[in-house]
DNA sequence: TCTGGGGTCCTAGGACCC
DNA sequence: TCTGGGGTCCTAGGACCC
């Protein structure tokens, strides 16, 4: 029995969980709640995109796909040639929402110290006596358990040698990183296998016979910073476990930016085809800017043309709107100013930054525009499309078009 | 290899001001 | 009119993440 004197160590840990395959296996989980007597994950399985929309890549694989060298982002013809009976379900992102909020609740339980790092990571600092790795053992057998898929957990100091840990050996584990076993754990993988070292570093950093995690953690800091800048400096901390960024809290969920994107069925070459798309996205980012409560001022759009060249245009605003009518004026004119006859355009794109919860006009001589009058019509029409359905209310100039009138989904958080 | 969609952060260069 | 240096803001584009 402890005594009344007795000293109790709590010591701090971070916690990096990362579920495994998550879009395929939250499908799998979800499909045997309704019943289904196969589960996708003993299968050879993907999700993957609609090949008509052209968005035909894949988004997840089951474990026997990817032994089969199926990997991420690759596209369904390959796919296919790889595995001609690869069975491929479309993405459904209603899923994986109920089934990412379901895992925040669990780890919850152990701490309210929590980050969500995307739709399928969390850390999580935790403070306890408790071996951390039976701890952590404890947390993915609790999540499979109760929902029915697994976790990688990686258990470390920082949330940098946590999330390595994370990604060794899959699935079901836990793994340890401690700074004390950063030699022999992590400093004999590639480098480009350290978080934030993309092909373009990795290439520049193979020019400089830098070509493990362990070499660029030996490696002459001026150089890195001189070809790679200030990533070289990240890159040399991470490569010798040193990172001081903080859990930042569960309300890393308000956005910075808000913005919609989509490859259309077919290249689009007719300008007024563009401007119907553009118009579209702006629906969808503007409704969810409300629905934030947010204000945009700065507005920019992408087109991708069909080489894959990136095309951008941006604007800051002297105001802060989610005017749906303003902020596709704003857009119109950016199309307008990247828009060159002859173009053959595959994906258009716009996003909303600089967010902030105030509606402000700097120079009010500058824009003849009734915000209050859009205001309340915004209002009207978001609660239409709220009772009866996004489609039951659209602009004109999408009358008789193919363009679908609202493109992006506003439901998303 | 006919290659999605949603984000974040950084940087180079130009415009403009003093 | 030309020359210049420093600072700030804005924009286009790139790199990275999942």
């Amino acid at each position: 029995m402890q005594g009344y004197l007795d000293i109790i160590i709590m010591k701090d840990f971070i916690f990096h969980i990362d579920a495994n395959n998550a879009f395929l296996s939250w499908t799998a989980a979800h499909r045997l709640a309704l019943g289904s007597d196969t589960d996708l994950r003993n299968e050879v399985s993907i999700i993957g995109g609609d090949e008509d929309k052209r968005h035909g890549i894949v988004l997840a694989k089951s474990q026997r796909a990817k032994a089969l060298g199926i990997k991420t982002a690759m596209t369904l013809v390959q796919v296919r040639q790889i595995y001609p009976d690869v069975l491929i379900v479309s993405p459904d992102f209603s899923i994986y929402t109920k089934y990412s909020d379901a895992m925040i609740e669990i780890l919850k339980q152990y701490s309210q110290r929590l980050e969500k790092f995307s739709i399928d990571e969390c850390f999580i600092q935790i403070s306890t006596e408790e071996d951390p790795i039976e701890l952590a053992n404890k947390i993915k057998n609790h999540i499979k358990k109760d929902l029915g898929f697994t976790v990688n957990i990686g258990v470390s100091s920082n949330k940098l040698l946590a999330k390595m840990a994370s990604d060794f050996k899959k699935p079901d584990m836990v793994h340890s990183l401690f700074p004390d076993e950063i030699e022999e754990k992590m400093w004999h993988m590639p480098v480009s296998e350290l978080f934030m070292c993309g092909k373009k570093s990795a290439d520049k950093l193979n020019k400089l016979c830098i070509f493990t995690i362990g070499d660029l953690a030996h490696a002459d800091l001026d150089l890195l910073l001189y070809h790679l800048n200030s990533l070289g400096l990240t890159l040399y901390e991470y490569a010798n476990g040193i990172d001081k960024s903080v859990i930042s809290g569960e309300k890393k969920s308000e956005f910075k930016s808000i913005g919609h994107s989509t490859t259309t069925h077919i290249d689009i070459k007719d300008k007024k085809d563009a401007k119907l798309v553009i118009i579209a996205l702006c629906e969808s980012v503007a409704m969810r800017l409300r629905k934030q409560g947010a204000f945009t001022s700065h507005l920019s759009i992408e087109l991708v043309n069909s080489d894959f060249k990136r095309l951008s245009h941006s604007k800051k605003l002297d105001l802060a709107t989610n005017s749906t009518t303003f902020i596709c004026q704003i857009m119109l004119e950016l199309l307008d100013e990247v828009w060159k006859d002859g173009m053959v355009i595959r994906k258009f794109g716009v996003s909303a930054s600089k967010l902030s919860h105030n509606f402000y006009l700097q120079n009010n001589t500058l824009y003849d525009f009734d915000f209050r009058k859009q205001a309340s019509l915004d209002l009207c029409i978001d609660a239409i499309r709220e009772n009866f359905g996004e489609h039951i209310i659209f602009r004109l100039c999408f009358l008789g078009s193919h363009i679908a009138p609202m493109i992006g989904n506003t439901t998303k958080h």
